[in-house]
DNA sequence: TCCCTTACCGTACGCTGTATTTCGTGGATA
DNA sequence: TATCCACGAAATACAGCGTACGGTAAGGGA
C-alpha cells in the first residue's frame, strides 16, 4: 500500500488519539509509517496543514451523521455526531473553534447544518441564517471544549472522591475553604453528575427554541 | 523591582499579546527580564503553571466587571468583560475552556457567575444551576473561540475582498463553485459583516431567556 | 578564619519542525 | 556491456524549545 494524504492522516489520528495532540510529532509519524520524517512533507506543507487533515478526516465521519428529513433532526444529528467525534478523538476537541476547517468535509457537515437551520421556522433571512449558524457553533465548540477538559482532568486526578480530593484538594479545598466562593463550594460539593449528553441535547433543544421563536430585532 | 509571580506574569501576557502563544518560550520572557531561563522555575513549576498565571490575571479584569444588582446584568456584564478580554488577548481564547480555571480570580469570575444565575426565575434547585451554568459558559467560550479564530484569519488574508480572494479564494471559490455547498456560498458571498458585539449579546439574551423559562425537564 | 547553606545561573540533553545535502538505484544511451 | 543521468528517499544539519542538573558566588554562624 503505497502511501497517501489519507494514510498519513489515519496513522496521525492513531498516535493521537493514544498520546494527546502534544505528544505528536512529525518524527513519530514518520517512525510509526516506517518512513523519513522528511517523506511527509511530499504529501503536506506543513505540519498545520496535517492537522487540518486530521480535522477534515474526523468530519468526514460527522458529515454521515446529518441530512435528516427534519432540519432540526439534522442539527442535532450533526451536534451529537461532533460530540462524539470529540469523546473519541479528544484532541479534536483542542482544535475545535482554533481555526478554519475548511476541508471538503467540513464544508459540508456546514453545508448541511446551514441548510438545516434556513428551514427552521424564525430564520427568514441570510443575517438570521448567519446569526443561527453561528450561535449553535458557538454552542457546540464550548460545550465540547468544556466535556473534553473535565474529562480529562478527572481522569488524571482519579474520578472517586478520595482520590481527587488528594490532587486538587489540598488547593482547591483550601480556596473554598474561604467562603469566598460559596456558590461555587456548593456545585462542588452537593452537585450531582448530571448525565452530559442529555445535559448537551437539553441545551441545545433551548437554544433552538430560542432560534426559532424569535420575533425580529 | 524584585521580581513576582506577578511581574513574570505580566511581561508574558505583554510577550503573548504580540507574538502570540506559539511565540512565546520560556527563554523568551526570561530574556525579556534580563534574567537566565531557570530563574522563572524558582517561582513556576512547569511551563504550563505559566500560562495559569497569565490566564488568572486575565481573570482579574475580567472580575472587575461583575457583581452588579441584577443578575442578567451581572451575567451580561461577565460575558462581555470575557470577550473584551479575549479580543484584547488572543492566546486568552486559546486557552479558554482548555483547562480548568481554578485560579482565585478565575473562581471569582465562576462565583459571580453562578451566584447570578442562581437568582435567576428559572433556575430552581442545583441541577438547574449547573446546568444554567454549564450552558453560558459553553456559548461564550465557543463565541470567543470562533470570533477570534475569524478575526485572525482575516487579519492574515487581509480584509478587503481582493486579497481575501487571492489568499483563500483559489482554493475556495473553486470548492465553492463545485456547487456541493450552496447555502455556504450563499452565506459567503451574500452575508452581510454582522455587528459582533451584538450578534453576541442578542444571542447571549435568547439563552438567558431560553432558560429562565425553561419548565422543569 | 573557616565552613556551610542558600540562591542563583550557565550548560547540556533530548526533543521539536523543517531546509538542505547526500546517497542509492533504475533506466536510457553510447 | 559500460557509463552516465535523473530522480526518489534518506540522512544530516540547524535553530529553537522545555527543563534537569552541576557548579559557583554570596552571606551568615562557629
Amino acid at each position: 500500500m503505497p502511501l497517501s494524504r489519507a494514510k498519513i492522516a489515519a496513522t496521525a489520528i492513531r498516535l493521537a488519539d493514544v498520546h494527546g495532540l502534544d505528544g505528536l510529532s512529525v518524527r513519530k509519524i514518520a517512525k510509526e509509517l516506517g518512513i523519513g520524517p522528511m517523506r511527509l512533507y511530499d504529501y503536506v506543507v506543513n505540519r498545520s496543514e496535517l492537522l487540518d487533515l486530521m480535522v477534515d478526516a474526523v468530519y468526514a465521519r460527522i458529515a454521515e451523521a446529518g441530512q435528516r428529513s427534519e432540519w432540526r433532526a439534522t442539527v442535532l444529528a450533526i451536534a451529537h455526531a461532533t460530540r462524539d467525534a470529540a469523546l473519541d478523538h479528544e484532541w479534536f476537541a483542542d482544535l475545535l473553534g482554533g481555526r478554519p476547517h475548511l476541508g471538503p468535509h467540513a464544508l459540508a457537515v456546514g453545508e448541511s447544518t446551514a441548510a438545516a437551520l434556513s428551514q427552521a421556522p424564525g430564520v427568514r433571512g441570510i443575517d438570521d441564517l448567519q446569526r443561527a449558524l453561528g450561535a449553535i457553533n458557538a454552542f457546540v465548540i464550548g460545550a465540547v471544549r468544556r466535556e473534553v477538559t473535565e474529562r480529562r482532568t478527572a481522569r488524571s486526578t482519579g474520578t472517586d472522591l478520595t482520590a481527587w480530593q488528594a490532587t486538587l484538594g489540598p488547593y482547591l479545598t483550601r480556596m473554598l475553604e474561604t467562603g469566598r466562593y460559596p456558590t461555587v463550594a456548593r456545585l462542588v460539593v452537593d452537585g450531582a453528575h448530571l448525565d452530559a449528553e442529555e445535559t448537551f441535547d437539553h441545551t441545545l433543544t433551548t437554544i433552538l427554541d430560542g432560534i426559532t421563536s424569535q420575533p425580529r430585532t
